[in-house]
DNA sequence: GAAAATAGTTGAACAAGTTCAACTTGATAA
DNA sequence: TTATCAAGTTGAACTTGTTCAACTATTTTC
């Protein structure tokens, strides 16, 4: 089954029965991106959630001075959305665009809130994934203010080799928040 | 009633009818905590949630360096908890101080859990608050990543004026990520 | 398979932010 | 009120990271 992945996903955060869990899947439709293609652009209103099956996909945003800066990556069994531009509908500050040839899962707005609605557990499901982010999302900032470059760059390259493995270093700074110039100084020294 | 502000509060989150907002309130207990006296001191794992009625605190971190970072701080009408610990239960790498003489309403864990049980529209109410947080600090990074520590330091006494002027410039600069001698050197600037 | 575009490297000059130490100011406590 | 302690200021030397420009390597495209 196309949706075996996703049904995995889910019931890490919440226990389901097969029907609710077919119920929700049943929303899902399947689009592929061809590599470099976008799947939201900046100035858009997000009106969807995704989950990855195949691929990966860079979440970023362009600054006012013209830089590039990574707010994540998301490959296979992880979620991507803005969530900013989805809650609030308004126009979209990030781009999420396909690194390589990629496959999502995506279900509509209009479908995640009638869920929301119809089945109880999912708002227990999407409590549980929003606090787990929350927590990543809170561990990093602290990374960032107490880790000089070089070793948030290792911490990166240690605990996602296979992300970084299909990342440009120039990706990778955009995500450290460094030029790519100093990355590449970094990586010599060690 | 005392619990007013946290009615309050809940409201602009979930939609609840009166006896679910006073079953829930009836969980939060109030507490008195002095001036630089904590909540929660690293190590220890937290077993509570917090909501704001009077005060201020600092929630940080002290990093291998000695160095205080902070990762937010709490006044009135906010809440506060080291959500990785409370998820996890995990010792924290959290301190909660207060930084004035303040009340919090507090929910023990085990309470908070049986809510999320007996009364489902709390899984709803969570859930919209942690998104809400979640796009809090996704912004918050871009910002890190995209700003000086000038503009940073503009955009958090602009935007949180209140909360700005009850702490002093040490307390700011960990929050910024800075030392406090370079607030001070900013401050001069401009 | 050649041409063009993009990614990565290096160096030099520069800017942002840190460290340490000495000092001033302000708050707290006895 | 004075003594003490913490907060804030300033300067000089330093480290981290940026900018720009020139170059090399690697992909992509036609």
């Amino acid at each position: 089954m196309v949706n075996d992945l996703l049904k995995q996903n889910i019931k890490k955060n919440a226990q389901l029965s097969n029907s609710e869990l077919e119920e929700i899947c049943k929303y899902f439709y399947p689009q592929s991106i061809k590599k470099k293609a976008s799947l939201l652009t900046q100035g858009e209103i997000c009106k969807f959630e995704g989950f990855v099956l195949e691929g990966c996909f860079r979440i970023f945003t362009i600054d006012k001075k013209g830089n590039e800066n990574t707010l994540y990556f998301a490959t296979r069994d992880w979620w991507l959305m803005d969530i900013d531009s989805f809650m609030n509908q308004t126009p979209s500050n990030l781009n999420i665009q396909a690194l390589e040839d990629s496959k999502v899962l995506l279900i509509n707005r209009t479908d995640k809130l009638a869920l929301y609605e119809s089945i109880p557990i999912v708002e227990k499901l999407f409590r549980v994934m929003s606090q787990k982010a929350l927590v990543a999302w809170q561990r990093r900032l602290i990374r960032n203010h107490c880790e000089t470059a070089k070793e948030r760059y290792h911490y990166f390259a240690n605990t996602y080799p296979n992300i970084a493995s299909k990342l440009t270093d120039k990706q990778i700074a955009s995500y450290l928040g460094i030029t790519h110039e100093f990355l590449s100084k970094i990586k010599k020294q060690s």
